[in-house]
RNA sequence: GGGCGCGUAGCUCAGCGGUAGAGCACUUCCUUGACAUGGAAGGGGUCACAGGUUCGAUCCCUGUCGCGCCCACCA
């Protein structure tokens, strides 16, 4: 092996290895495990967040079938409707062309294309990362198979009247001309006016005042509304106002939905153009004044005057003209909340149309039902509280988008606009006895393309057939997703899934962290702290890495500082960390927490240990190379029992942590054994039984054999965090161990071996032992490789017994000399001390300590001891607290009084006598 | 307005009723034959604040302050 590890050279082998040897497919042996991917856009490339997801997935993918399950992370892509559209309608532009000069037909061809071309991106970015997933399943939502099964979905709904077109206010975006559903349009504070207006009264002077932050949609006004207990305008209430400009009476109406406190109390009803006000209107049977065309133009509805003007400019005129007409009362500076669609960030209209529906609430209540009943679980547990907030309040979901990218909604339309929903026009024809002859036309829409996201768990694995894969992975054991998308697509699988197979897609939804960097901040490209982690598996230069993050800024203004934050944050660019230490480190960072900062400092620490375990493994072969490494007569060592003890620890507390989702926890377990435990400790301690010409062939046979063994447990367990290093390692390892397979993949995930208390405590009182001189040599700046004496005095029954039997260790591992109790009678020579429970440990310092320097340590030893003692004995001295702790409590408080009091006394007997001996000096 | 979360060492975070932990950073010593991507030792915390429950609270409860996220129709 080489001296230094180097993932480079290893990583891509193994992975295409891998493949070729098919070990991603499921085992058909065991219980079923599944998986389903969320579905990346099939164009897109993969960053942190997948990075993070796919590495958790694949950890958990590869422990359950480590542990003989029948394990299926299934794969695939999504078409991302909306987003995928807007890419080549991109490169359209920039041929001077749009999608309207191509055609339906040729630019969905086109997007195929694209799709062809781009698509492989991301699943060579997730064969970088190990991902294990099952590539003879890819499926992507619109293959041919899982086109089907939207069809299938859409006509039972349809036929069920879970799905329904209707003539109401949607989400309409201006810009890319189709629907959005609620979740599509995010709202956010923005700056703006609120302009108040005066309406004549019709009868009799005087006007009523609205507030308005839209007067533009005042053309569309057919009432105005105020509050039934007002009696301010209780009066008025019946009568009319004269709408200005329109020239139109409408009613003055009386509606709870008024806030008497806001404004004048009045409120404009349009409701063409507001959702409020549509309600509104629907309870008071008000007319609909549609004043937009798609472009959000206004129309022929309007005042000629007003005709063929954007809304933006229309306000501007209406508000001028009001001026004009003394009609504004006021205009005040006013925050409000300005609803943006989540991809074009075009202002969002409500706008009349007709769109299709899912009628959600008897879908949402077995969902509901589904997660209070524990049939689902979230982890962590609160995430349900969301879960539940959102289904409860939850209205009908609005499918039908105007784009051409997706799945085409199957309805036809008869020369009388008669709706015909079917599988297929053929199914249409033959179902309603339709003449040949009938022209039909199919509606032009595709769904949301969440819609088909929704039946991924099922249609992924072959729905609507009812396939052995369906039958044996479905439902899926765990989701891994993040809370972003818990409405989008968790709830959605949730009632479809209930609805269609009668059963949850999932017993489980682990909802991990998002991403972010080190500051906190989201990466996103106009930001410029997107890392790719792929620079960070290969690494990148400082300049390559500058122009990633500078090309293609949508606000090219940006490029300087980027530029100066990127060279400032990474002057050297960013080394070469290997796909495992990447791994490590999203496991690591695998924590409860909603945030996650990704912090580059991080998987150099991981890198290390990676770097760490290549070598604790090139010194375990090593040692036992040209040995005979079978069974054989062998006398285990109290180290080999102890490392086996810690092991087995390690392994219970690592199973515990993936059991759990809790891989931060699972990744600590291990880096602490490996690197604490094992390295620091157990290969310290086999080198003084291998490399000592004394010890018996037996024991050297056990070292051996325990080194060995152990570390090949270790790479098993560590296999699914980090699959390259450990497969590269295990390769020559395994075999040695006496595992003939041909893959740590299909190896088994290791059961913990039994614990052993007394060994954990005998080689405890070793390493302190150990610890103690090595303290006293820390702080007196001692070389370590200056070997002293050690002197014992005050020995308890046993422990020269235990000294005995740890000695080689000791002597090795302190670096020690002479190791021996004071004789009988043989004088104390000026000694620094540590106590070891009665055992007083002597370190001479003739030529190597000075007085004053260990009258300091004493010093600060003491000071701590009789803190923590006096502590204790305050405790101790509560009688409510001896009467009201449970007694091993008690116990063991009054333990440590005694062992403060014993040490404290010995340190300081012995800071007196080294206080009298340097001055007597 | 409703829901959720966070405030622990300089930084990033575990812990969560019974002696405050890790990584990184920092200080000192050390190239000894697995590893300087290393070894040994060390400094550093009134666990946001205030009450309460308890023999005992960083941990449980209540409140306050600060920070964040998500949902929601105040024109």
């Amino acid at each position: 092996m080489d001296k230094t590890y180097s993932p480079r050279d290893i990583e891509q082998r193994l992975y295409a290895r891998w493949e070729s040897e098919q070990r991603f497919r499921p085992s058909g042996r065991g219980r079923p495990y599944s998986i389903v991917i969320p579905p990346p856009n099939v164009t897109g490339t993969l960053h942190m967040g997948h990075a993070f997801q796919d590495t958790i997935m694949d950890a958990l993918t590869r422990y359950h079938r480590m542990l003989g399950d029948d394990t299926l992370w299934q794969p695939g892509t999504d078409h991302a409707g909306i987003a995928t559209q807007m890419v080549v309608e991109r490169q359209l532009n920039a041929e001077g062309k749009t999608r309207h000069d191509l055609g339906r037909e040729a630019f969905v061809e086109r997007v195929w294309r694209w799709k062809e071309e781009s698509g492989g991106t991301i699943a060579r970015q997730m064969r970088r990362l190990g991902a294990s997933v099952d590539w003879s399943r890819d499926r992507f939502t619109m293959d041919e198979g899982l086109s089907r099964a939207v069809t299938e979905t859409f006509v039972r709904l349809h036929a069920e009247g879970l799905i329904y077109r209707g003539k109401r206010l949607v989400n309409w975006d201006p810009v890319l001309h189709t629907a959005l559903s609620d979740l599509e349009v995010l709202s956010e504070p923005e700056s703006g006016h609120l302009w108040h207006l005066r309406y004549p009264l019709v009868d009799g002077d005087g006007a009523l005042i609205v507030a308005t932050t839209r007067p533009e949609t005042m053309l569309g006004d057919t009432a105005v509304a105020v509050h039934p207990d007002d009696e301010r305008y209780r009066h008025l209430v019946g009568k009319r106002v004269r709408l200005p400009l329109a020239d139109r009476d409408i009613p003055i109406i009386a509606d709870e939905f008024v806030d008497r406190a806001f404004g004048s109390g009045c409120v404009k009803i349009t409701p063409a153009h507001d959702f409020n006000d549509y309600e509104v209107g629907q309870r008071h049977g008000l007319p609909l004044v549609n004043l937009f065309d798609r472009d959000a133009v206004l129309n022929d509805a309007a005042p000629p005057a007003y005709r063929g003007l954007d809304r933006f400019e229309a306000r501007q005129r209406v508000v001028a003209d009001l001026e004009a007409l003394g009609l504004v009362d006021k205009i005040e500076p006013h925050t409000l909340t300005v609803p943006r669609g989540d991809r074009s960030n075009a202002i969002i209209e409500p706008w009349l149309t007709d769109q299709w529906y899912v009628r959600i609430e008897p879908l949402a209540k077995p969902a509901l039902e589904a997660v209070e009943r524990g049939r689902i679980r979230f982890v962590p547990e609160n995430w349900d509280r969301t879960y539940y907030e959102w289904m409860r309040n939850i209205k009908d979901w609005c499918i039908s988008r105007q784009l051409w990218w997706g799945h085409r909604i199957p309805a036809w339309y008869g020369p009388d606009e008669r709706i015909y929903v079917g599988r297929s026009e053929s199914e249409v024809r033959a179902r309603h006895g339709l003449a040949p002859a009938l022209p039909l036309r199919q509606d032009e829409d595709v769904l949301d393309t969440w819609f088909s996201s929704a039946l991924w768990p099922f249609s992924t694995l072959g729905w609507p057939d009812a396939t052995a894969e369906l039958k044996k992975f479905y439902p899926t054991s765990v989701l891994v997703t993040g809370f972003d998308i818990i409405f989008f697509w968790v709830a959605r699988m949730i009632m479809f899934g209930l609805k269609f197979m009668g059963e949850v897609p999932f017993r489980e939804v682990y909802v991990h962290g998002l991403i972010r960097d080190a500051e906190g901040q989201k990466m996103s490209k106009s930001k410029g702290n997107v890392l790719d982690p792929l620079d960070l598996i290969d690494g990148i230069g400082l300049e390559e890495l500058v122009a990633k993050r500078t090309a293609g800024l949508m606000q090219p203004h940006l490029a300087k500082g980027i530029e100066k934050a990127t060279r400032k944050q990474f002057p050297d660019g960013i080394a070469a960390y290997g796909t495992d230490a990447l791994r490590f480190t999203f496991c690591s960072l695998a924590t409860l927490s909603r945030d996650i900062r990704f912090d580059v400092g991080r998987i150099e620490g991981y890198r290390n240990f990676c770097n760490k375990l290549w070598n604790a493994a090139r010194f375990v072969l090593l040692s036992v190379e040209g040995h005979d490494l079978g069974p054989g007569e062998e006398q285990p060592s109290l180290a080999d029992r102890w490392v086996r003890s810690r092991l087995a620890a390690a392994l219970q507390a690592t199973a515990a942590g993936l059991g759990s989702y809790r891989l931060d926890l699972a990744s600590q377990a291990l880096y602490e054994f490996t690197w604490y435990e094992f390295c620091d400790w157990y290969l310290e301690l086999s080198k003084a039984v291998l490399q000592s010409d004394t010890s018996p062939e037996p024991e050297k046979r056990a070292a051996r054999r325990t080194l060995i063994q152990t570390l090949e447990t270790l790479l098993r367990a560590l296999h699914p965090l980090m699959p390259f290093i450990t497969e590269e390692i295990w390769q020559r390892v395994g075999p040695l161990a006496g595992r003939d397979g041909p893959s740590i993949m299909v190896e088994p995930w290791p059961a913990a071996g039994a614990r052993d208390a007394a060994v954990d405590a005998e080689m405890r009182w070793i390493m302190d032992f150990i610890l103690a001189v090595r303290q006293i040599r820390g702080e007196m700046d001692i070389a370590p490789s200056r070997r002293f004496d050690v002197l014992l005095a005050g020995a308890a029954a046993g422990d020269l017994a235990r000294l005995e039997r740890g000695r080689r260790w000791i002597e090795r591992l302190a670096n020690l000399g002479a190791l021996r109790p004071l004789a009988a009678g043989e004088p104390e020579p000026e000694s620094a001390v540590a106590m070891l429970g009665e055992l007083r440990i002597l370190v001479p310092m003739a030529g190597l300590i000075d007085v004053a320097a260990e009258v300091a340590r004493l010093d600060k030893r003491i000071a701590k001891l009789r803190q923590d003692l006096a502590k204790t004995e305050a405790k101790l001295g509560n009688a409510s607290f001896v009467a009201n702790a449970p007694a091993a409590v008690v116990e063991q408080e009054r333990q440590r009084v005694q062992d403060f009091g014993r040490e404290l006394a010995g340190l300081e007997t012995q800071l007196a006598r080294v206080r009298r001996l340097g001055s007597g000096a």
